[in-house]
DNA sequence: GGCACCGGGCTCTGCCATAGGT
DNA sequence: ACCTATGGCAGAGCCCGGTGCC
Protein backbone atom coordinates (compact mmCIF):
# COMPACT_ATOMS: atom_id res chain seq x y z
CA UNK A 1 0.00 0.00 0.00
CA UNK A 2 2.69 2.38 0.80
CA UNK A 3 4.47 1.45 -2.43
CA UNK A 4 0.88 2.40 -4.06
CA UNK A 5 0.87 5.68 -2.69
CA UNK A 6 4.48 6.24 -3.16
CA UNK A 7 3.50 5.51 -6.87
CA UNK A 8 0.88 7.45 -7.05
CA UNK A 9 3.14 10.19 -5.89
CA UNK A 10 5.61 9.63 -8.11
CA UNK A 11 3.37 9.98 -11.15
CA UNK A 12 2.21 13.11 -10.61
CA UNK A 13 5.20 14.53 -10.38
CA UNK A 14 5.86 13.12 -13.48
CA UNK A 15 3.12 14.01 -14.90
CA UNK A 16 3.91 17.98 -14.08
CA UNK A 17 7.61 17.52 -14.34
CA UNK A 18 8.30 15.26 -16.91
CA UNK A 19 9.95 16.33 -20.15
CA UNK A 20 10.75 14.42 -23.51
CA UNK A 21 11.11 10.88 -22.02
CA UNK A 22 7.83 10.25 -22.01
CA UNK A 23 4.79 9.34 -24.42
CA UNK A 24 1.61 10.84 -22.45
CA UNK A 25 -1.34 8.02 -23.52
CA UNK A 26 -4.08 8.64 -20.31
CA UNK A 27 -6.19 11.33 -18.81
CA UNK A 28 -4.38 11.64 -15.49
CA UNK A 29 -7.91 10.23 -13.74
CA UNK A 30 -7.23 7.22 -16.29
CA UNK A 31 -4.01 6.37 -14.67
CA UNK A 32 -4.41 6.72 -11.42
CA UNK A 33 -7.22 4.19 -11.62
CA UNK A 34 -5.01 1.90 -12.68
CA UNK A 35 -2.47 2.01 -10.52
CA UNK A 36 -3.38 0.44 -8.13
CA UNK A 37 -3.31 -3.06 -9.75
CA UNK A 38 -0.35 -2.17 -10.96
CA UNK A 39 2.75 -2.01 -8.21
CA UNK A 40 5.22 -3.86 -10.83
CA UNK A 41 4.45 -2.03 -13.70
CA UNK A 42 5.02 1.69 -12.35
CA UNK A 43 8.02 3.14 -9.96
CA UNK A 44 9.66 6.73 -10.21
CA UNK A 45 13.13 7.93 -10.63
CA UNK A 46 12.57 11.55 -9.92
CA UNK A 47 16.00 12.14 -11.77
CA UNK A 48 15.02 10.70 -15.43
CA UNK A 49 15.35 12.87 -18.05
CA UNK A 50 16.93 11.84 -21.15
CA UNK A 51 16.54 7.71 -20.31
CA UNK A 52 14.26 5.47 -20.32
CA UNK A 53 11.72 5.97 -17.61
CA UNK A 54 12.37 3.21 -15.17
CA UNK A 55 9.10 1.27 -15.00
CA UNK A 56 9.79 0.65 -18.77
CA UNK A 57 12.94 -1.03 -17.03
CA UNK A 58 10.75 -2.49 -14.79
CA UNK A 59 8.71 -4.13 -17.76
CA UNK A 60 11.84 -5.20 -19.76
CA UNK A 61 13.04 -7.16 -16.26
CA UNK A 62 9.73 -8.52 -16.23
CA UNK A 63 9.55 -9.58 -19.83
CA UNK A 64 13.10 -11.26 -19.94
CA UNK A 65 12.03 -13.35 -16.72
CA UNK A 66 9.02 -14.57 -18.39
CA UNK A 67 11.07 -15.25 -21.39
CA UNK A 68 9.76 -13.13 -23.72
CA UNK A 69 11.50 -12.50 -26.77
CA UNK A 70 11.89 -8.77 -26.45
CA UNK A 71 13.31 -7.92 -30.12
CA UNK A 72 11.31 -9.92 -31.61
CA UNK A 73 8.16 -8.58 -29.42
CA UNK A 74 9.36 -4.59 -29.79
CA UNK A 75 9.30 -5.74 -33.94
CA UNK A 76 5.86 -6.78 -33.69
CA UNK A 77 4.13 -4.32 -31.88
CA UNK A 78 6.49 -1.41 -30.59
CA UNK A 79 3.64 0.99 -29.44
CA UNK A 80 3.02 -1.23 -26.57
CA UNK A 81 6.69 -0.34 -25.50
CA UNK A 82 5.94 3.42 -25.51
CA UNK A 83 2.74 2.87 -22.84
CA UNK A 84 3.56 4.10 -18.98
CA UNK A 85 1.73 1.06 -18.08
CA UNK A 86 1.23 -2.50 -18.84
CA UNK A 87 -0.23 -5.50 -17.43
CA UNK A 88 2.66 -8.13 -17.36
CA UNK A 89 2.35 -9.61 -14.05
CA UNK A 90 -1.22 -9.66 -14.21
CA UNK A 91 -1.53 -11.41 -17.25
CA UNK A 92 1.08 -14.26 -16.35
CA UNK A 93 -1.05 -14.50 -13.28
CA UNK A 94 -4.23 -14.88 -15.28
CA UNK A 95 -2.73 -17.60 -17.46
CA UNK A 96 -1.14 -19.48 -14.90
CA UNK A 97 -4.04 -19.97 -13.53
CA UNK A 98 -5.67 -21.40 -16.28
CA UNK A 99 -2.83 -23.81 -16.99
CA UNK A 100 -0.80 -22.09 -19.02
CA UNK A 101 2.88 -23.17 -18.67
CA UNK A 102 5.66 -20.14 -18.09
CA UNK A 103 7.26 -21.50 -21.81
CA UNK A 104 3.53 -21.22 -23.54
CA UNK A 105 3.43 -17.34 -21.37
CA UNK A 106 6.69 -16.05 -22.72
CA UNK A 107 5.78 -17.46 -26.37
CA UNK A 108 2.96 -15.67 -26.68
CA UNK A 109 3.49 -12.23 -25.25
CA UNK A 110 6.69 -12.75 -27.74
CA UNK A 111 4.48 -13.33 -30.40
CA UNK A 112 1.72 -10.68 -29.42
CA UNK A 113 2.69 -8.48 -26.93
CA UNK A 114 -0.56 -5.93 -26.76
CA UNK A 115 -1.34 -9.31 -24.49
CA UNK A 116 0.08 -7.33 -21.22
CA UNK A 117 -2.54 -4.03 -22.01
CA UNK A 118 -5.15 -5.68 -21.60
CA UNK A 119 -6.97 -5.96 -17.89
CA UNK A 120 -7.53 -9.06 -15.92
CA UNK A 121 -11.41 -7.91 -16.05
CA UNK A 122 -11.66 -7.88 -19.50
CA UNK A 123 -9.55 -11.27 -19.66
CA UNK A 124 -11.74 -12.71 -17.57
CA UNK A 125 -14.72 -11.67 -19.23
CA UNK A 126 -13.55 -12.37 -22.55
CA UNK A 127 -12.11 -16.15 -21.30
CA UNK A 128 -15.40 -16.94 -19.77
CA UNK A 129 -16.64 -16.67 -23.26
CA UNK A 130 -14.59 -18.45 -24.96
CA UNK A 131 -15.38 -20.92 -22.23
CA UNK A 132 -18.77 -20.89 -23.44
CA UNK A 133 -17.71 -22.65 -26.50
CA UNK A 134 -14.55 -24.89 -25.33
CA UNK A 135 -15.07 -27.34 -22.64
CA UNK A 136 -12.14 -26.92 -20.87
CA UNK A 137 -9.29 -24.54 -20.03
CA UNK A 138 -6.25 -26.06 -21.39
CA UNK A 139 -8.11 -26.45 -25.20
CA UNK A 140 -8.38 -22.84 -24.95
CA UNK A 141 -4.62 -22.80 -23.83
CA UNK A 142 -3.42 -24.72 -27.02
CA UNK A 143 -5.78 -22.29 -29.20
CA UNK A 144 -3.67 -19.56 -27.79
CA UNK A 145 -0.07 -20.70 -28.03
CA UNK A 146 -1.17 -21.58 -31.36
CA UNK A 147 -2.40 -18.27 -32.01
CA UNK A 148 -2.02 -15.92 -29.38
CA UNK A 149 -3.05 -12.89 -31.80
CA UNK A 150 -7.28 -14.45 -32.09
CA UNK A 151 -8.04 -14.26 -27.99
CA UNK A 152 -5.66 -11.05 -27.84
CA UNK A 153 -6.40 -8.92 -30.91
CA UNK A 154 -9.45 -7.51 -29.94
CA UNK A 155 -11.00 -6.01 -26.41
CA UNK A 156 -14.54 -6.06 -27.29
CA UNK A 157 -16.28 -8.60 -25.75
CA UNK A 158 -19.41 -7.23 -26.39
CA UNK A 159 -18.71 -8.01 -29.96
CA UNK A 160 -18.22 -11.22 -29.14
CA UNK A 161 -20.68 -12.05 -27.26
CA UNK A 162 -22.96 -10.76 -30.25
CA UNK A 163 -20.71 -12.94 -32.53
CA UNK A 164 -21.21 -16.18 -30.73
CA UNK A 165 -24.87 -15.36 -30.24
CA UNK A 166 -25.15 -14.85 -34.25
CA UNK A 167 -23.46 -17.98 -35.12
CA UNK A 168 -25.71 -19.76 -32.89
CA UNK A 169 -28.59 -18.10 -34.60
CA UNK A 170 -26.92 -19.12 -38.07
CA UNK A 171 -28.19 -22.55 -36.47
CA UNK A 172 -24.68 -23.50 -35.78
CA UNK A 173 -24.34 -26.29 -33.33
CA UNK A 174 -22.07 -26.14 -30.12
CA UNK A 175 -20.19 -28.52 -31.82
CA UNK A 176 -19.69 -27.04 -34.92
CA UNK A 177 -18.88 -23.77 -32.92
CA UNK A 178 -16.21 -25.59 -30.98
CA UNK A 179 -14.66 -26.36 -34.54
CA UNK A 180 -14.97 -23.33 -35.65
CA UNK A 181 -12.80 -21.58 -32.98
CA UNK A 182 -10.61 -24.40 -32.67
CA UNK A 183 -9.75 -24.55 -36.51
CA UNK A 184 -10.52 -20.59 -37.13
CA UNK A 185 -9.97 -18.95 -34.00
CA UNK A 186 -9.75 -15.65 -36.14
CA UNK A 187 -13.56 -15.92 -36.71
CA UNK A 188 -13.95 -14.61 -33.36
CA UNK A 189 -12.08 -12.06 -33.09
CA UNK A 190 -12.92 -10.42 -36.11
CA UNK A 191 -15.60 -8.18 -36.08
CA UNK A 192 -19.77 -9.70 -35.95
CA UNK A 193 -20.46 -7.15 -38.91
CA UNK A 194 -17.56 -9.12 -40.75
CA UNK A 195 -19.08 -12.58 -39.81
CA UNK A 196 -22.47 -11.47 -41.22
CA UNK A 197 -20.99 -10.45 -44.42
CA UNK A 198 -19.55 -13.85 -44.86
CA UNK A 199 -22.91 -15.61 -43.87
CA UNK A 200 -24.72 -13.16 -46.30
CA UNK A 201 -22.73 -12.96 -48.99
CA UNK A 202 -23.04 -17.53 -48.57
CA UNK A 203 -26.62 -17.23 -48.51
CA UNK A 204 -26.80 -15.03 -51.93
CA UNK A 205 -24.49 -17.15 -53.78
CA UNK A 206 -26.53 -20.21 -52.52
CA UNK A 207 -29.55 -18.23 -53.81
CA UNK A 208 -28.06 -17.05 -57.18
CA UNK A 209 -27.01 -21.21 -57.59
CA UNK A 210 -30.77 -22.09 -57.16
CA UNK A 211 -30.24 -24.08 -53.89
CA UNK A 212 -33.86 -24.59 -51.68
CA UNK A 213 -32.51 -23.96 -48.61
CA UNK A 214 -29.80 -21.09 -48.20
CA UNK A 215 -29.58 -21.53 -44.36
CA UNK A 216 -28.92 -24.97 -44.34
CA UNK A 217 -26.26 -24.32 -47.15
CA UNK A 218 -24.74 -21.86 -45.28
CA UNK A 219 -24.59 -23.82 -41.95
CA UNK A 220 -22.87 -27.31 -44.52
CA UNK A 221 -19.97 -24.76 -45.88
CA UNK A 222 -19.09 -23.61 -42.49
CA UNK A 223 -19.27 -27.75 -40.79
CA UNK A 224 -17.78 -28.47 -43.61
CA UNK A 225 -15.12 -25.50 -43.96
CA UNK A 226 -15.10 -23.39 -40.98
CA UNK A 227 -12.30 -21.73 -42.20
CA UNK A 228 -14.13 -19.87 -44.98
CA UNK A 229 -14.99 -17.55 -42.17
CA UNK A 230 -11.62 -15.48 -42.42
CA UNK A 231 -11.72 -15.11 -45.94
CA UNK A 232 -12.57 -12.37 -47.25
CA UNK A 233 -15.79 -12.42 -49.58
CA UNK A 234 -13.79 -11.17 -52.43
CA UNK A 235 -11.56 -14.12 -52.33
CA UNK A 236 -14.07 -17.16 -51.76
CA UNK A 237 -16.58 -15.08 -54.64
CA UNK A 238 -13.47 -15.51 -57.02
CA UNK A 239 -12.61 -18.71 -56.48
CA UNK A 240 -16.37 -19.69 -57.20
CA UNK A 241 -16.27 -17.91 -60.63
CA UNK A 242 -12.39 -20.15 -61.14
CA UNK A 243 -14.14 -23.25 -60.67
CA UNK A 244 -17.42 -22.19 -62.86
CA UNK A 245 -15.27 -20.77 -65.45
CA UNK A 246 -12.46 -23.66 -65.32
CA UNK A 247 -14.90 -26.32 -65.55
CA UNK A 248 -17.40 -25.11 -67.36
CA UNK A 249 -19.88 -25.88 -64.84
CA UNK A 250 -23.58 -25.20 -64.65
CA UNK A 251 -25.47 -23.75 -61.43
CA UNK A 252 -26.22 -27.06 -60.37
CA UNK A 253 -23.27 -28.70 -60.43
CA UNK A 254 -21.13 -25.92 -59.21
CA UNK A 255 -23.14 -26.15 -56.65
CA UNK A 256 -22.88 -29.94 -55.96
CA UNK A 257 -18.90 -29.17 -55.93
CA UNK A 258 -19.09 -26.60 -53.55
CA UNK A 259 -21.27 -28.49 -51.36
CA UNK A 260 -19.03 -31.52 -51.61
CA UNK A 261 -15.12 -31.87 -52.61
CA UNK A 262 -14.99 -28.16 -53.72
CA UNK A 263 -15.52 -26.75 -49.60
CA UNK A 264 -12.21 -26.45 -48.87
CA UNK A 265 -10.62 -24.86 -52.65
CA UNK A 266 -12.85 -22.01 -51.58
CA UNK A 267 -9.84 -21.12 -48.92
CA UNK A 268 -7.31 -20.58 -51.27
CA UNK A 269 -5.39 -17.44 -52.19
CA UNK A 270 -6.61 -17.02 -55.89
CA UNK A 271 -3.43 -16.57 -57.74
CA UNK A 272 -2.57 -19.89 -56.07
CA UNK A 273 -5.35 -21.33 -57.09
CA UNK A 274 -4.67 -20.44 -61.10
CA UNK A 275 -0.88 -20.95 -60.56
CA UNK A 276 -1.55 -24.37 -59.36
CA UNK A 277 -4.64 -25.34 -61.74
CA UNK A 278 -2.20 -24.20 -64.65
CA UNK A 279 0.43 -26.02 -63.44
CA UNK A 280 -1.26 -29.34 -63.45
CA UNK A 281 -2.43 -28.67 -66.41
CA UNK A 282 0.80 -27.65 -68.47
CA UNK A 283 2.46 -30.97 -66.42
CA UNK A 284 -0.24 -33.51 -68.23
CA UNK A 285 -0.60 -32.01 -71.41
CA UNK A 286 2.58 -32.29 -71.64
CA UNK A 287 2.98 -35.94 -70.76
CA UNK A 288 0.42 -36.86 -73.48
CA UNK A 289 -2.51 -36.10 -71.40
CA UNK A 290 -5.80 -34.16 -73.51
CA UNK A 291 -7.48 -31.55 -72.75
CA UNK A 292 -10.57 -33.36 -71.80
CA UNK A 293 -9.06 -35.97 -69.39
CA UNK A 294 -6.76 -33.17 -67.17
CA UNK A 295 -10.41 -31.23 -66.49
CA UNK A 296 -11.81 -35.07 -65.65
CA UNK A 297 -8.83 -35.50 -63.47
CA UNK A 298 -8.88 -32.46 -61.59
CA UNK A 299 -12.60 -32.55 -61.13
CA UNK A 300 -12.64 -35.81 -60.15
CA UNK A 301 -9.84 -35.15 -57.13
CA UNK A 302 -9.73 -31.64 -56.85
CA UNK A 303 -7.49 -31.64 -53.70
CA UNK A 304 -4.47 -32.06 -56.33
CA UNK A 305 -5.30 -28.15 -56.52
CA UNK A 306 -3.71 -27.69 -52.81
CA UNK A 307 -0.20 -29.05 -54.37
CA UNK A 308 1.96 -26.17 -55.12
CA UNK A 309 3.63 -26.51 -58.32
CA UNK A 310 6.73 -28.40 -56.96
CA UNK A 311 5.01 -30.44 -54.84
CA UNK A 312 2.40 -31.67 -57.67
CA UNK A 313 5.43 -32.29 -60.41
CA UNK A 314 7.82 -33.66 -57.80
CA UNK A 315 5.22 -36.65 -56.98
CA UNK A 316 4.43 -37.12 -60.63
CA UNK A 317 8.57 -37.56 -61.41
CA UNK A 318 8.74 -40.04 -58.98
CA UNK A 319 6.17 -42.48 -59.91
CA UNK A 320 7.36 -42.01 -63.43
CA UNK A 321 10.50 -43.14 -62.24
CA UNK A 322 9.11 -46.32 -61.45
CA UNK A 323 7.86 -46.65 -64.95
CA UNK A 324 4.31 -46.16 -63.49
CA UNK A 325 2.31 -44.26 -66.54
CA UNK A 326 0.51 -40.96 -66.04
CA UNK A 327 -2.82 -42.94 -66.85
CA UNK A 328 -2.49 -45.10 -64.42
CA UNK A 329 -1.84 -41.92 -62.09
CA UNK A 330 -4.74 -40.31 -63.28
CA UNK A 331 -6.93 -43.22 -62.69
CA UNK A 332 -5.84 -43.59 -59.04
CA UNK A 333 -5.50 -39.53 -58.03
CA UNK A 334 -5.37 -40.37 -54.57
CA UNK A 335 -1.82 -41.26 -54.75
CA UNK A 336 -0.58 -38.12 -54.78
CA UNK A 337 -2.54 -37.39 -51.64
CA UNK A 338 0.53 -39.37 -49.86
CA UNK A 339 3.72 -37.38 -49.09
CA UNK A 340 6.61 -37.31 -51.37
CA UNK A 341 8.58 -39.90 -48.51
CA UNK A 342 6.09 -42.15 -48.39
CA UNK A 343 6.00 -42.87 -52.23
CA UNK A 344 9.59 -43.27 -52.08
CA UNK A 345 9.31 -45.51 -48.90
CA UNK A 346 6.42 -47.73 -50.31
CA UNK A 347 7.71 -47.83 -53.76
CA UNK A 348 11.31 -48.88 -52.83
CA UNK A 349 9.65 -51.54 -50.37
CA UNK A 350 6.91 -52.84 -53.26
CA UNK A 351 9.84 -53.29 -55.61
CA UNK A 352 11.93 -54.73 -53.45
CA UNK A 353 9.20 -57.22 -52.77
CA UNK A 354 8.85 -58.17 -56.41
CA UNK A 355 5.69 -56.37 -57.06
CA UNK A 356 5.57 -55.26 -60.45
CA UNK A 357 4.49 -51.14 -60.02
CA UNK A 358 4.20 -50.29 -63.88
CA UNK A 359 1.69 -53.83 -64.28
CA UNK A 360 0.38 -53.79 -60.91
CA UNK A 361 -2.53 -51.94 -59.27
CA UNK A 362 -0.63 -48.92 -57.44
CA UNK A 363 -3.73 -47.91 -55.15
CA UNK A 364 -1.48 -49.73 -52.78
CA UNK A 365 0.87 -46.68 -52.29
CA UNK A 366 -2.37 -44.71 -51.27
CA UNK A 367 -3.56 -47.38 -48.49
CA UNK A 368 -3.87 -46.52 -44.85
CA UNK A 369 -0.27 -46.99 -43.29
CA UNK A 370 -2.55 -50.10 -41.07
CA UNK A 371 -3.60 -51.68 -44.23
CA UNK A 372 -0.69 -50.87 -46.00
CA UNK A 373 1.45 -52.46 -43.52
CA UNK A 374 -0.73 -55.75 -43.53
CA UNK A 375 -0.62 -55.84 -47.21
CA UNK A 376 2.97 -55.78 -47.40
CA UNK A 377 3.57 -57.98 -44.46
CA UNK A 378 1.32 -60.57 -46.78
CA UNK A 379 3.05 -60.05 -50.10
CA UNK A 380 6.59 -60.55 -48.29
CA UNK A 381 5.10 -63.93 -46.13
CA UNK A 382 3.65 -65.83 -49.56
CA UNK A 383 6.96 -64.88 -51.53
CA UNK A 384 9.68 -65.89 -48.59
CA UNK A 385 8.02 -67.60 -46.28
CA UNK A 386 7.03 -65.63 -43.22
CA UNK A 387 8.87 -63.13 -42.58
CA UNK A 388 8.10 -59.91 -39.95
CA UNK A 389 7.78 -56.35 -41.39
C1' DG B 1 -11.27 -61.41 -46.30
C1' DG B 2 -10.12 -58.22 -49.89
C1' DC B 3 -11.08 -54.55 -52.54
C1' DA B 4 -12.81 -49.97 -54.39
C1' DC B 5 -14.91 -45.95 -53.21
C1' DC B 6 -15.56 -42.24 -50.48
C1' DG B 7 -16.01 -38.85 -46.69
C1' DG B 8 -13.92 -36.85 -43.21
C1' DG B 9 -10.15 -35.81 -39.49
C1' DC B 10 -6.33 -32.95 -38.35
C1' DT B 11 -5.86 -28.05 -39.60
C1' DC B 12 -4.68 -21.63 -40.39
C1' DT B 13 -0.77 -18.16 -38.77
C1' DG B 14 1.90 -14.08 -38.97
C1' DC B 15 2.40 -10.28 -41.16
C1' DC B 16 1.14 -5.69 -43.33
C1' DA B 17 -1.99 -1.75 -44.24
C1' DT B 18 -4.99 1.56 -42.73
C1' DA B 19 -9.01 3.97 -40.61
C1' DG B 20 -10.08 6.00 -36.68
C1' DG B 21 -9.33 7.39 -31.96
C1' DT B 22 -6.79 10.12 -28.44
C1' DA C 1 2.02 11.90 -33.76
C1' DC C 2 1.19 7.88 -32.11
C1' DC C 3 -1.48 3.75 -30.96
C1' DT C 4 -5.24 0.39 -31.40
C1' DA C 5 -8.47 -2.37 -33.74
C1' DT C 6 -9.47 -4.59 -37.63
C1' DG C 7 -9.42 -6.29 -42.54
C1' DG C 8 -7.04 -8.90 -45.65
C1' DC C 9 -3.41 -11.30 -47.73
C1' DA C 10 0.12 -15.22 -48.93
C1' DG C 11 1.19 -19.62 -48.25
C1' DA C 12 -0.05 -24.38 -49.66
C1' DG C 13 -1.44 -31.68 -47.55
C1' DC C 14 -1.51 -35.99 -45.55
C1' DC C 15 -3.77 -39.52 -43.51
C1' DC C 16 -7.44 -42.83 -41.70
C1' DG C 17 -11.03 -45.96 -41.78
C1' DG C 18 -16.23 -46.92 -42.69
C1' DT C 19 -19.11 -49.24 -45.90
C1' DG C 20 -20.83 -52.11 -49.36
C1' DC C 21 -19.86 -55.35 -52.80
C1' DC C 22 -17.60 -59.58 -54.42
Amino acid sequence: MIMASRNIWCVRRNFVFSSGGWTLQYSAERFLKLIPFRPFSVKCDSDSKERTPLENEDRLKNLLTMGVDIDLARRRQPGVFNRVVTNEQELKIFLLSKGASDRVIGSIISRYPRAITRTHESLSRRWDLWRKIMASDLEIINILERSPESFFRSNNNLDLENKIKFLSSVGLTPKCLCRLLTRAPRAFSNSLSLNKQMVEFLQKTSMSLGHKNPPDFVRMIISKNPSILIQSTKRVQANIEFLQSAFNLDKEDLLLLICGPGAKILDLSNECTKKNYTNIKEKLLSLGCTEEEVQKFVLSSLSVVFLSEKKFNDKIDCLMEEKISISQIIKNARVLDVSLSTLKTRMKELVHAGYDLSTSNIALLSLSQKRYKAKLRKMLGESQGTLDV
